[in-house]
Formats: structure tokens, sequence, C-alpha cells
RNA sequence: GGGCCUGUAGCUCAGGUGGUUAGAGCGCUACACUGAUAAUGUAGAGGUCCGUGGUUCGAGUCCACGCAGGCCCA
């Protein structure tokens, strides 16, 4: 059985082919199967929509997930995660909508409820294929066979139970408020949609400071101001800060020229005058001037105001009293505006709130069923009784081109209406962030509707408790944003108008008093035999009867005093859809009682941090509500995946990455890794495909080279692991200290999954691979694996290089499934020592305290420093690396330290060409010291000193060291005291020695003898020469044993007898049969040794 | 306007509890190696640690106020 070998290695292709490996065998089957009866890790999955595709963040978003549960897998837990498909909501609508060109309007007239449903369940699927494809591509494991589809009826039923749950606890509760209102989609707005990214938009609008003339007076004026002119015909009150100082100021109006007084808060006056006019004089004023004088002429506090009547601005609908009064409202600034605020009660929510607190009814019109309705119509026009602007469009609905230079706003409009009537003190564009409908872009109006809530706001200290026990990456998010989420908690507006979701299951009677909620089919059919026996129903449900509308619409139920019960034709929030999948996910309770049980609360869950109120705050209120839990322990909030320029992907910009052809390209693996590695997944990521390429290069590249070189000569000796395994004991320093920082590298790698934090396991793995095993262990130990018999210390190197890769692969699966995969079967599938079919069945590495060794791995430190600094010298003075040097001299302060670098000498003399090492401590008397205060130890001790004693000790010579190190201590005089120096209280290092060449770093030092004698010289030049007879060789196409003899024509004396004593040496590395030096050989070639030229032949 | 995050070399990122020469990889430059070779090693250049104040003997690190970018919410 021979170690595969890959002459080029393509990652895409090797996934491909791993894929196949696991769907044959149903790896992922058995990674949960072989777990049966052991403890349970739950993961809950984040549904994502099929009916739009997939992109690369959703790579990203995915990897994260399933590492950690590959990692649990591999810690020995059984992980079932089941996918899951979100199916309902707004989306499919309007995706169903744009494909049959109908609006919302046309449902129930030109395509029936029961057609429109039936092609939303057509549609959620759309792009399922897709989603399927990259979810298997990607390598991310979850249940794809039975995922949980929110549209199907056991999921909903569970839904309804949850519902009714609720409404047994008294939390369901119908009430009024004003919502945002899409008249476009002709649906109100969840604060989850309104939170949907690109919702807040800067538009310019046309704002007007209106004048309310004061009832009683000549003309005086509040000056209000507003960004939503068509909201003044609905005004019902104002809004004035109790604390804030208002002023009257004389002056004109600036339309109509007219002498008017007006009221607005002291700090605003500023913005609506010109200081330039500040000493006009008011007598002095003509009409039409530009400037226009004003004078400050009464001062009074906000709740002096209070109750001060005014006139209706656009009396079109009438209003009884109290109405048209100042009220004190507790949100009013004086930021922007007059610091007087109007109020519209059916169109603002504080409007609402306010005018609620001060009982001032609405401005409302009666609609055809006699009930009250808002002045502006569902679809966002005026209703016929604002006479002037009837059935204008409150806002651009209808499409208008609004560059067409005579198109005017319904806005403006009534600007132009209010600036004639001598009411508008100020008309001008506004640039503010409004929202938009995130579907349709146009803008939303805030708007009275009926709706059902769910009291949250009941239980918020105990979802605030349940919150602080929750585990988040990061922990700014849990308690930060979510945290002060929870604490602003508001009911949870549960109604949706829409027709694609799960139905609201409470009927209603006929008078509106008495009220049922359904928690079950079974439920709902007994109640049906009820209304059968009222007579109000024919016949029984079918058996699969759909829990959609409108099937659900036509049941009428009998209340408890025989009238008939209709159902409140609402649907609920999808986000209750995704909440409740812990318990639906299972048809709970209905059935799986037992899974159920063992899989909640979950483990863990991960989603982007724009879920943080939405799929995290309604899994959260669900089950703190109704069960009293946290519905997950651990959570990982990741952040965006930007462009590699760090601003938003988009498919309208054009800078969006394909997720197919990156992995295509790049594999799974690389592309998993980059992401992973680059960024903390909670960090915003910026996608770089240069750096996926790196990632492949630099990390996948250099293990598949080290193991390509295990290979390689692993099957040249039949090495495959079946011999005992040799004891560390007897193991080289080399190995030992590789297997030291391998098993630190399990501790670390393990501690950062068990922390949730993949970035830092991944980044420990590959500063290991490439820094540790393959640039030190494997590039000093190459030769023990070419060269001589196969003999222990041969095998050790290669025990401990193939212990090191099947380490590497266990600890790198769960991140690089596909890859690690493959290396592990490449490995144990010869050595057969583990028998895992695959890794991810194998269990992860634990690591082996008594293998760490601090010390060698520190002097193996040692070992790198100094050769790094002999590689310096050797530069600055331009002497090759090839050109054998005498000796390193290294001053040595401490026992220990000499001991640590005699441990690893010869490594370092092989590694930098020298000949020997050579220690100098205090007896040589030739060593130069440099002393230091130690900062930390002496600023704890002697704080606002620090300065002078800092300088003293800069200041200290040779012999006051020398004493210092004698004594133990140095007593030195500051300006008002003496204080004693222990050694410790400085660091002493050896700089300098007097007449060589020194380099140092940290406290370490090197000096290198740089003389070269003629022996050195010799070897130097037969060095010189094997390079260049390699070189040749090569050229020649010859194989690595071919034997060649070798003919070189005499050249000076020096090169002659270098050639001369190290004959062996060149014929032993240059599988050379014969050197013959000659002094005439014909047909040579030239071979330029830098310093001369020499002729040479050779022959095979 | 509020909450949260980010800002360190050209790029991507590290830098417990404050301690005096601020690091790595990539890229760049130079050199080396040539039995891992479309690989590899070593060295070098490259920094206003976003800014301004403050606390401190000492601030990339702590505090305050800003600036820029992002996400979320009004």
């Amino acid at each position: 059985m021979k170690y595969k070998e890959y002459k080029q290695l393509n990652y895409a292709h090797l996934a491909d082919e791993i894929l196949e490996f696991w769907k044959e065998n149903q790896i992922f089957e058995k990674s949960m199967e072989s777990r049966e009866g052991k403890p349970t890790f739950t993961f809950f999955e984040g549904p994502p929509s099929a009916n739009g595709t997939p992109g690369i963040h959703h790579v990203m978003a995915r990897a994260v997930k399933d590492i950690f549960c590959r990692y649990k897998t591999l810690q020995g837990f059984q992980v079932k995660r089941k996918g899951g498909w979100d199916t309902h909501g707004l989306p499919v609508e309007l995706q169903v909508e744009k494909e049959l060109g109908i609006t919302k309007e046309d449902i129930g007239k030109k395509i029936s409820i029961a057609e429109y449903n039936e092609k939303c369940r057509q549609a959620v699927m759309k792009f399922k294929d897709q989603w399927d494809e990259l979810t298997e591509k990607m390598g991310y494991w979850v249940d794809l066979e039975k995922p949980y589809i929110t549209f199907n009826r056991e999921y909903m039923e569970s839904v309804w139970f949850l519902l009714k749950e609720l409404h047994k606890k008294g939390l369901l509760y119908k009430g009024y408020t004003i919502q945002p209102y899409s008249p476009a989609a002709g649906t109100g707005l969840s604060s989850h949609e309104l939170n949907q990214p690109g919702t807040y938009r800067d538009v310019k609008d046309t704002s007007i400071t209106a004048q309310f003339k004061i009832k009683g007076t000549e003309n005086d004026y509040f000056l209000a101001w507003t960004t939503t002119p068509w909201t003044l015909p609905a005004n019902n009150s104002l809004g004035v800060g109790a604390g804030i100082t208002y002023v009257k100021v004389k002056t004109f109006n600036p339309y109509t020229f007219l002498p008017i007084n007006v009221i607005l808060a002291k700090d605003r006056v500023s913005t609506y005058f010109n200081v330039k006019a500040k000493d006009l004089k008011i007598e002095d004023y003509k009409a039409g001037d530009k400037l226009i004088p004003f004078e400050i002429i009464e001062e009074v506090k906000g709740k002096d105001l209070a109750g001060l009547e005014y006139e209706q601005l656009m009396p079109y609908v009438s209003l009884p009293s109290p109405a048209f009064k100042v009220l004190i409202a507790d949100f009013v600034t004086t930021e922007d505006g007059t610091g007087v605020v109007h109020l519209a009660k059916t169109f603002g929510a504080d409007d609402f709130r306010v005018s609620e607190q001060h009982g001032v009814g609405a401005i409302m019109v009666k609609d055809e069923e006699g009930k009250d309705s808002p002045i502006v119509d569902k679809q966002g026009r005026f209703v016929k009784e604002i006479t002037d602007f009837s059935g204008m469009y409150v806002k651009n609905y209808n499409g208008a081109d609004e560059s067409d230079p005579n198109y005017k706003s319904t806005d403006v409009l009534i600007a132009i209406k209010l600036k004639e009537e001598n009411k508008a003190f100020k008309v001008e564009k506004y640039e503010h962030s409004y929202p938009h409908c995130w579907r349709t872009d146009k803008p939303v109006l805030y708007y009275p509707l009926d709706s059902w809530f769910i009291k949250t706001t009941a239980f918020k200290d105990r979802l605030v408790e349940l919150n602080n026990t929750i585990n988040w990456k990061p922990k700014s998010t849990g308690i930060g944003r979510f945290g002060n989420w929870l604490e602003n908690l508001v009911d949870w507006n549960l109604s949706r108008s829409r027709y694609w979701g799960t139905p609201l299951p409470i009927w209603l009677s006929e008078d509106k008093k008495e009220e049922k909620c359904i928690g079950s089919l079974e439920e709902l059919r007994e109640e049906v035999q009820k209304s059968i026996d009222a007579g109000f129903m024919e016949e029984q449900l079918a058996e699969d009867f759909d829990l959609h509308r409108p099937y659900v619409d036509d049941i009428v139920l009998v209340s408890e005093s025989g009238q008939k019960m209709y159902r409140e034709l609402d649907l609920i929030d999808v986000w209750f859809d995704s909440g409740a999948m812990p318990y639906a996910q299972w048809h709970y309770p209905f059935e799986n009682q037992e899974v159920f049980e063992e899989n909640y609360p979950a483990d863990f869950i991960a989603e982007g941090v724009d879920q943080t109120r939405g799929w995290f705050f309604t899994l959260h209120a669900i089950a703190g509500m109704l069960f009293d839990k946290v519905a997950f322990k651990n959570v990982i909030a990741n952040g965006l995946v930007l462009d590699k320029n760090g601003n938003k992907m988009s498919k309208r910009l054009g800078n969006a990455v394909d997720p197919f052809s990156t992995l295509a390209k790049y594999g799974p693996d690389a592309t998993r890794w980059y992401m992973i590695a680059n960024a903390n997944p909670w960090d915003n990521l910026k996608f770089n495909l240069d750096g996926v390429l790196e990632v492949q290069r630099r990390f996948f590249g250099t293990l598949q080279n080290t193991y390509s070189f295990f290979a390689l000569y692993a099957n040249l000796d039949h090495f495959t692991f079946s011999q005992e395994e040799i004891p560390m004991a007897e193991r080289t320093e080399s190995d030992r200290w590789i297997i030291s920082k391998l098993n630190s590298l399990v501790e670390e790698a393990t501690a950062a999954y068990e922390d949730y934090s993949p970035t830092r396991a991944a980044r420990a793995i590959q500063d290991f691979v490439s820094d540790d095993l393959s640039n030190w262990y494997v590039r000093l130990n190459r030769k023990r694996f070419w060269k001589g018999e196969y003999n222990e210390d041969k095998q050790a190197a290669y025990q401990t290089l193939y212990t090191c890769l099947l380490t590497v692969a266990k600890l790198g699966a769960p991140i690089a499934p596909f890859y690690m995969d493959q290396l592990y079967k490449d490995l144990d599938g010869v050595s057969k020592q583990e028998g895992f079919e695959s890794v991810h069945l194998a269990t992860f590495p634990k690591a082996d305290s008594n293998l760490i060794d601090v010390d060698l791995e520190e002097r193996m430190q040692l070992a790198q420093d100094i050769s790094s600094l002999v590689h310096s010298l050797r530069r600055k003075e331009k002497i090759k690396v090839r050109q054998p040097l005498s000796k390193i001299l290294v001053p040595i302060l401490s026992e220990k330290t000499k001991k640590q670098i005699q441990a690893v000498e010869d490594l370092i003399l092989n590694e930098v060409n020298v000949k020997d090492i050579e220690y100098l401590d205090d007896t040589s008397g030739v060593l130069v010291k440099k002393i230091k205060p130690n900062f930390r130890k002496l600023g704890k001790e002697y704080g606002p000193k620090m300065k002078e004693i800092a300088a003293f000790i800069n200041k200290m010579e040779q012999e006051d060291i020398t004493l210092l190190e004698k004594e133990q201590k140095f007593a030195i005089q500051l300006t008002d005291t003496t204080i004693e120096l222990s050694l410790d209280d400085v660091e002493i290092s050896s700089e300098d020695i007097p007449g060589w060449l020194v380099a140092n770093e940290g406290t370490l030092t090197v000096a290198l003898d740089i003389t070269i004698s003629d022996t050195l010289r010799k070897e130097g030049i037969a060095r010189e020469l094997v390079n260049r007879i390699q070189n040749l060789r090569k050229d020649m196409g010859l194989d690595v044993q071919d034997k060649i003899q070798i003919s070189i024509q005499q050249n000076e004396e020096l090169v002659n007898a270098a050639l001369n004593v190290n004959k062996d040496y060149i014929c032993t590395e240059t599988q050379a049969h014969s050197l013959e030096l000659l002094s005439e050989v014909s047909g040579a070639q030239e071979l330029d040794m830098d310093e001369f030229k020499l002729l040479v032949k050779i022959e095979q």
C-alpha cells in the first residue's frame, strides 16, 4: 500500500471527489448514527427563503454554522441539524404579483385567493435547487432530506399551538396603533421589514413652516414645521416642550409681506431670521424687501402656552373640542423645526400618543360602512372631503413623472395654497432620512391600522434576565445591541393584512364580544362540529384540510352564546413562523416530544448580526414567554461580507461575488478557510479573491507540499507506520520539538473552538503548518528522510511527520472538510492506524501536556534567532552561506542559556554553515554590557521617580554593572532619597564584543568570525563546484540516481588543491564515479565560479 | 438623533491586566538555496498606531470630545 502521490492537485476537483465519496458512503448520516446515545449538541438552522438566489455571504454564514457542528461531532456529540425553509411572507407575494402582472387590488377580483396562494406555494421553492447545490458544494452538512417547511400543515399547526398558549396566558390582544404602512404594497410593515437594509433613505421633501393663528388675536401665529405637509389637513393639536423657552417675534410674512407676530422657540430664532436684518426697523419695511426686519417682543415658557387655542389651519373636516389647542409633548426638541410641533393623531405614533393622553380626537371621516377612517385612503389618496386635493396621492404612488417641469407634488400644491392664504411662513426643500417600503421603494406612511399584538412588554424583565445567560459572540451584540433592544421593548405587532402566510387562528363573534383561539386541527374540527350542529356549517373539514387562506376564512364557528363567529382576517408576522422553528420543526407537541426535549434549547445558533432583532429576537421571545427558557445558549452574530473595497455587495452595482464560480474556481476549502482565517466572523469581511488565492498557495500549498515530501520518501522506504511507535525520549531534539509544538497547537485550537472563535483556530493551524512544520522541521530534517539506511532515526522522522500531518487533518477538518478528509484518508488509509472511513467520523485530538516541553520550545526559538542573526551578519559582509566559516561567538550571561544553546548547537551550525560555536562568559573579560531599567517592576514600586531612576541607570558604567552583579544590589542617589536596586530591577545584556562583528536582537547577541582560512576557502570552492555540477546534471536531464564522471581542466593552485582535498565530498554529493583534474579537457564547458572560470566536462 | 462595531505598514490582520526598538502574512527590493524545485529560505525598505485633548513617571492600550466607514434603531 502506497501513499498517494499527486502530480498537480486541483482543489476544486478534489472537493468534487470527496463530495461523491460522502454521498456514496453516507458519511454525513454516519457522523450522526455513530454518535447514537452520546450527548446531543443541538444546532438550530435559521431558515433561508428559497425565492431568492444565494450569495457569497451565505457561504460565510453557513461555514460558521458548519464548523461547530463538525467540531462537536468530532468531540463525540451527536449533532442533528435539520434544514429548513422560510416560505411565507411579503417577498413571495410580491414576486408572484410581479410575475402575474397584478397588484394586491386584484386579489379576489382578477385572481381568487386560492389561486393566488397556490402560485405563492409554487414560487417559494423557485431557487431551491440552487440553494441545495450551494449547500452541497460548499460542504455544509445539514439535513436536506427532511427539512422543515413553514407552509406545511404540521408546521402551521405547531405555530397555532404556540399562539393558543399565548392566548391562554392573555398575551394576545387587539389594538389600534399608528403603523408604518405601504400604500403601494397595500400593507402594513412590521418593524422587522422597516429594518431591512436600504429602507431609510435620504430624500428631499417639501417642508413647510406653517402659521397657526391664535384664536382671538389680530395676527399672532404659532410657527410649526413639518416635513409631511400632506398631514396638515389632519392637524388636531400643536405640541410644545414644557421647559422650552419661546419668544414672540414681530415681523412680516415673506410671501404676502403682511405684518405678523410669530411664536417659536428662542433657540430657533437664528435659523428663521437673518442676522443681517437685526438692526432694521420694523417701520422701515416695504413690501418686497429681501431683508425682513424682526423684533422679539415677548418671552414665555412652553408650559405657559399650554391650552392656548388656535384656528384650524385647513378646515376641511371638523373636530369637536377639545381640539386645536397647544399640548405639552415630551418629545419636542429645539434641534430642528420651530420647537412647536404639528400633531396629526392619525399619521404619527407620537402624535397619537400625545393626543390620546389629552383626550383629543382624530380628524376622521366616515367610510361607506359608516366606520371612522382617516382622511387618506389605503391607496394613499385624499378622500373626497378634502375637496381641494380630493383623489390626489399624498406621495408619488402612481408613478407620475417627477422630471416633468409641470410636475407638482401634493405637498407643493398644499404649500402654494398656504402661501396664498398667508399661512405659510417658510417653504423649502429639506433633505432627511425617511423610511421606504423595502420592496416597492415607495415612501411609507404612518397610518392607523387595527392589529393583534403579543404583549411582550409583560415579559420584558424576564427576557432581559434570560438574555444575560446567553453567550454572545461578540459580547457587545448581546449586551449592547440586543440588550438595549430588550430594554426598550414594545409589544410585538403580529398582524399582517396579507394572503400568503399563517392565518391568525382567532374567531370573533359578530358583536366582537366573544373570542376563540384555536390551537390544533383537532380542536378546529371539534368547533366545526359544534357549528354544524348549530346549522352554521354544512360539513366537517376534509382530511387534508389546508390551514391557509381562503379555506380557513370560510369556516364559521359558533360562540358560547350561539352567535356566528368569523375569523380575524389577519395573517401573522412571518417572523413568528421562524421563531417557532424549535417547536414546529418537530411538529411539537403533536409528535416527537422526545426528540424535541433532547434538542431544546439549542446549544448553538449563528446568523447575521442583522438578525439581532429578527430571528434572534423571535426565538428568544417565544422561548422566554412560553417556556421560561432561553432558546439558544451560544450564538455567533456574524458580520457582513463586503467587496474588497469595503463596499456593500449588490447585484445592482455589479460587485457581488458569485458563490458558485468562486467555489468552482478555488474549491470550497480555500474559500472557507480564507473567510474564517481572514477576519473574525463578527467583523465585516472584505472579500477579496486574491486572498483566497493566497490561502490556497500559502496554506494548502505548503501543507500539500509537506505531505508530498512525506509520501515520496515514505513510499521509497515502505514506511506504513506498522512498527511500534518510537518513544519520545529516543527521538531527536527537533522531533520532540515539533511534537511539543503540535500538542501546544492542539491545546490552542481546542480552546479556540470551544470559545466559538474559529478564526483563532484557523490562524493557529496555519501558523503551525507553515512556520513550524514546513519552514523549520521539514527543512532542517530533510536529509534524515533521504539519506542512508532505513534505521530507527529515519523511522522516528517518518512517525513524527506522519503524526503532525494526521493531527493537522483532524484539527482543520471542521474548517476545510474536503481537503482534510482527503489528507486523512491518504494517511490513515495506508497506515490503518485509526481505521475511520472519514476524518469526520474520527475523534478530535487531545493534547498531551506531558509532550509539551516549554524549555525545548524556548531553546528552539534561540536556535532560530541565532541562525537569523548569523544570516544577517553574513549578508552584511556579503559572505555566501556556501562559504563555510570557522566559528560564532555567543556571549552567555547565564548557565541556563548556555545549556539551552548547546542542546541545539548542531542545528544552528548546520543551518548557517559554521564549524564551531564558542561561548563567552564573564570570565573572558571581553564582554561589554548594557543595562536597561525594568520599567514594569520599577514603575510599580517608584512611580513618579521613574524618570530620574531611568536616567541614572542609563548612565551606569561597566564597573557599576559589575558591582551590581557581584553584590546583587546597588544603591543609587536620587535628589531627595536613596534607593537600592536589585538585579531584577534591571535587564543586563551583552551588546558588544570589541573587535568582532556583532548583531543582536533583544538580549541575544551573536558575533561572527569572518576570517576565511585556506581550508575554509577550499571547502567553499568545493561547495560552489557541487552547486554548479548539480545544475549541469539538471540541465542534462539526469535522474537523481544517475552516475557521472567529471573531468576538470587544471586551474590556479588554490583551486586545484581545493578540488583534490574535497574530492570525496564532491563525488558523493554529485553522484560521481570519478573526478579527474587534467591539464587539458577537450569539449569542456566553462563554468562561472564568480571569482574565476573553470573548464568542466561531465560524462555519464 | 440614539445604540453597537471598526480605524495599526501599500493590502489583510495580530497586538491579556498601560512599561520604552509596535509585529505577522501578502506585495515590493536584494540575496541565498537548487535531492520539497511552477517549491523554499534569509535579509531589507516600509508606521503621525484616524485626530485633538486628558489621566499617568510612562498611552497603540485607559478617559473625554471629535472625524471617517459600517450595521441596527428612531
